[in-house]
RNA sequence: AGUCGUUUAGCUCAGUUGGUUAGAGCACCUCCCUUACAAGGAGGGGGCCCACGGUUCGAAUCCGUGAACGACUACCA
């Protein structure tokens, strides 16, 4: 074996071993594991885009994720974990019509079937790329089954799943003001809007009297340019300055139009002037107050939100300007007709498109909505009934506050790369069918003359379906179907718990009669070492794949588990990852130990066979080794993988390590069964997070046949009682060892150098513990000579030692001599006095006030009462110790 | 503006139901190349647990109020 571990080697022979095991298929579990639990355990892999490149966001969610799998297959549960890709609709449209256009090309001339050929080339050439990042995790999902959101079957659940919402009256075609990008040209739901406060001005327009000229209104504006499609202009109707106003006619500037005051209580009354300019085609609030006043819409801009042609007045002549342009002319227009009253500097939130980046444009339009309200109460009453835990719990009130108050969802989208809606127009009566299969004639009037709606779905639609329509959906009758849902566990951003998790929670219990899943584990966001989101533009990313390159998978794999606390963010720092790479090389080198302990004993039977063990520290090892597998079996029940991680780290570097290694140098064939027994044990509940090296490093120990994995044993469960006694025992010999280490320390004693040391007097107990372990005790400590005597006459430095009894305590004595400097002894022991007077005093005052006896429990009460007399021993000992190391100096 | 979250050692963070002289990793200091590992070993220093009140025998932990930071939501033109 090598004397460092180097990932590069292993990672990839493993990731072959796999899937020529074919772990990753649930079926393996129940031909293969010994303690098969007849469950099944599912979870649906977030599809990562298809044109994506592996990042932090992606590495952490397979860590988690193939940690939890592999936890469960490895305790029996018949495992799926499904993978996949996402079309991205909207990303991939732009990134292959930006590709297009560097060459040359437009994409829409080139038309649709053209423009398709180049996407799915893409795919071609990017999804087999974000599969091998994601396989060089060494994640266990079954690639047998893995699926493309624009798959066949996947296609067909979508026409279903849509066919069959529209008959329940769920999806409907409706004019709507919606989030429309002018550069996308296409309609985007509302979740795709993203606000950022901009700097920006309020402009405060005249808006004069038809009837009497001098007498006009001011109106305050973000957005001058709309003014051209003003239907209305609007005041309080309890607003004492305006109510003689309500009802008159204002000219609209720069338009030949006239339009009403009118009166409605969402105006506020304190901002501006108090009036308000309404423009219901171009502005959400404006839309409704027009609804509710009957006024008419006035579109004044073109999909590319130009100004439109055929505008009354003088606006006709900014037809075809664009509305920032316009902006400009307009002000400058009012300006000089003196029309403007001025303009302050306003911080408002605008709105931008998530993908294009161009200011979202209020917009008049045609689209598919599917209503939310019902669907969305019946899962959030599912939720309050506890049939959905969210964890970290936070994320329960996030979620139903916005399944409370849903908007319809806007489906269709004005793209070519995804799924074309089945409805079909019919051209002579203008009306449409919605249908799994493609019409033969119109069923209102018979025309044939039909064509399929040219709007793609929103990509979160197939996504919606994720859970079921990757298991055969909507065949019910469909093994994978049947066996696997509803899934166990949503694991995924809370970025995203909208965009996908209501949706699929949603859509889940309306389509399938279940809930897709019960459980949701929110996971956080990676982000650098000072809390910046990683971009390339800021140069702080740290590359999952550069990585995995320098320190392998297994080091990438522990590090984000051991990173990954609820509820806050995950920082993550090249400091942090050497530190989970320098313990795996700490593991790397526990078995090259392990190894040469048990050379001639190397029966795999014999390993894996449970010790009973009649020494002491062999059975705390063992109490240990329990009580670690227990832990970490309910921490990552509970999605505390932080916490499970750490005890696995602690465990080998303090307990296996630290202690039980040091102490099997003293006697390799008396400690080495439960050596190796322990080690063998500790690989498997390693192997979830780091499966690369615990695979090789199991296969070197037990020289198993290649046949075998690691990844189908048994995963340790603790059952066994602690043995609290021996437990008891060995604290009290290593805290003595500490001891000892630390007054060396403080003296300046070499390392290297052996010391006598005397125990004068004491109890039965703690000598017999003692001489039953004296050979690794002084070992541990450097200690020459134990004897159970008094040091003679020589002058000796003196340590106080908590005895295993409680509440005493002995002393053990070392030669003066053997220490550097009766000063440093002086030093050493009067910061110890320090100490222990002040938590003396402490103990007592708590002792001595009434209330607290009187009140707290008895069983508290004795505790503490004990704590006393063990500190008052102990530092009477002391005391006398440094007055007789003062009589010599 | 509202809702929620965070505030603990120089840095990044743990801390279950209130009973701890408050823990870890990294960094720091001293010593050690002891034959698994210097990506290592032994020891050490370092904290009015954001502030102020309250509940309690007892508060980092529970309850107020405030501050700073962050997230989400929202129709102030």
């Amino acid at each position: 074996m090598d004397k460092a571990y180097t990932a590069l080697q292993h990672d990839l022979k493993w990731q072959k071993h796999w899937d020529k095991y074919n772990v990753a298929a649930p079926e393996t579990v129940a031909q293969k594991h010994s303690k098969p639990t007849g469950k099944t355990f599912t979870i649906m892999m977030p599809p990562p885009n298809v044109t994506g490149a592996l990042h932090q966001g992606h590495a952490l969610f397979l860590a988690l994720q193939d940690g939890l799998c592999r936890w469960r297959r490895m305790c029996g549960d018949e495992v799926l974990y499904l993978p996949g890709s996402d079309h991205a609709s909207i990303a991939v449209q732009m990134l292959v019509a930006r590709d297009l256009e560097s060459k040359g090309i437009n994409y829409k001339e080139i038309g649709r079937e053209k423009f398709l050929e180049e996407c799915w080339q893409w795919v071609k050439v990017y999804q087999p790329r974000i599969f091998s990042q994601m396989k060089s995790m060494g994640v266990t999902c079954d690639w047998s089954r893995v699926k493309f959101t624009l798959d066949d079957d996947l296609n067909d659940a979508v026409t279903h799943a849509f066919v069959t919402l529209f008959e329940r009256g769920y999806i409907y075609r409706a004019q709507r003001l919606v989030n429309w990008s002018p550069k996308g040209q296409t309609v985007l739901s509302d979740l795709e809007v993203l606000f950022e406060e901009r700097q920006t001005h309020l402009w405060n327009i005249r808006y004069y009297r038809s009837d009497d000229s001098t007498k006009y209104l001011v109106v305050s504006t973000t957005r001058p340019e709309t003014l051209l499609g003003d239907s209305a202009v609007a005041v309080h109707p309890e607003d004492e300055r305006y109510k003689d106003w309500i009802g008159k006619k204002l000219k609209l500037p720069l338009v030949d139009r006239e339009i009403e005051v009118i009166a409605d209580d969402f105006v506020d009354r304190e901002f501006g002037s108090g009036a308000v300019k309404i423009t219901p085609a171009h502005d959400f609030t404006d839309f409704e107050v027009g609804k509710r006043h009957n006024l008419q819409l006035h579109n004044v801009f073109t999909p590319d939100a130009k100004i439109v042609e055929g505008l009354s007045g003088e606006a006709s002549s900014l037809a075809g300007l664009d509305r920032f342009d316009a902006r400009k002319k307009i002000e400058a227009r009012l300006e000089e007709l003196k029309l403007l009253e001025g303009k302050e500097n306003y911080k408002t939130r605008i709105g931008f498109s998530e993908r294009w980046n161009d200011v979202v444009e209020p917009y008049l339009s045609n689209q598919w909505f599917c209503k939310m309200d019902s669907m969305a109460k019946a899962v959030s009453d599912d939720a309050k009934e506890g049939k959905i835990t969210f964890t970290p719990q936070e994320f329960y009130n996030q979620f139903q506050r916005w399944m409370e108050d849903t908007k319809d969802w806007c489906v269709s989208r004005q793209l070519w790369w995804g799924q074309q809606i089945p409805a079909y127009h019919c051209k002579s009566c203008e009306r449409f069918m919605v249908q799994r299969t493609v019409p033969e004639k119109c069923e209102h009037c018979g025309g044939v003359d039909l064509f399929q709606d040219p709007d793609v779905l929103d990509t979160w639609f197939s996504s919606g379906l994720w859970p079921f329509s990757t298991l055969g959906w909507p065949n019910e009758e469909a093994p994978d179907f049947k066996k696997f849902y509803p899934t166990q566990i949503l694991e995924t951003g809370f970025d995203i718990i909208f965009f996908w998790v209501a949706r699929m929670l949603m859509m889940g219990r309306e389509l399938t009669g279940k809930l897709p899943f019960d459980r949701v584990y929110m996971h956080p966001m990676v982000r650098d070492e000072h809390g910046h989101k990683m971009s390339k533009t800021k140069g702080n990313v740290i590359d999952p794949i550069d990585l995995i390159e320098k320190m392998g998978a297994d080091t990438l794999r522990i590090t984000l588990n051991a990173l990954c606390v609820q509820g806050r963010d995950m920082r993550l720092s090249e400091s942090k990852i050497e530190g989970y790479r320098n313990f795996i090389n700490k593991v790397w080198n526990a078995v090259r130990f392990v190894l040469s302990a048990v050379e001639s004993n190397s029966d795999p039977k014999w390993i894996q066979q449970r010790p009973q063990p009649g020494d002491m520290p062999s059975k705390w090892l063992m109490s240990r080794l329990d009580a670690v597998s227990r832990d970490v079996n309910k921490r990552w029940d509970e999605f505390k993988m932080q916490e499970g991680a750490e005890l696995l780290y602690h465990f080998l570097w303090d307990d296996y390590c630290a202690w039980y290694l040091e102490i099997s140098k003293t006697d390799k064939s008396k400690y080495s069964h439960v050596l190796v027994y322990v080690m063998s044990e500790y690989l498997k509940l390693l192997h979830p997070v780091c499966p690369h090296v615990t695979e090789e490093l199991w296969h070197e120990m037990n020289g198993v046949s290649s046949e075998q994995t690691l990844a189908l044993e048994a995963f340790p469960q603790g059952d066994s009682f602690p043995d609290s006694t021996a437990i008891a025992e060995f604290d009290f010999v290593a805290e003595f060892v500490k001891s000892i280490r630390n007054i060396r320390s403080e003296n300046g004693v070499k390392p290297s150098k052996k010391i006598p040391l005397y125990i004068p007097k004491l109890d039965e107990k703690s000598s017999k513990i003692l001489k039953e372990n004296k050979d690794w005790f002084v070992s541990l400590c450097g200690v020459s000579d134990l004897s159970f005597s008094p040091a003679g006459t020589e002058a000796v430095a003196t340590i106080v030692v908590n005895s295993i009894t409680t509440s005493e305590s002995f002393e053990a004595l070392i030669p003066l001599s053997e220490l550097v400097d009766v000063k440093e002894e002086i030093t050493r022991l009067t910061k110890e006095i320090e100490k222990l007077s002040s938590y003396f005093d402490s103990q007592t005052k708590k002792l001595s006030n009434k209330s607290f006896v009187d009140k707290a429990p008895p069983e508290v009460v004795e505790k503490e009462k004990l704590k006393l007399e063990e500190i008052q021993g102990k530092l009477e000992k002391t005391k006398a110790a440094l007055l007789s190391m003062e009589k010599m100096a």
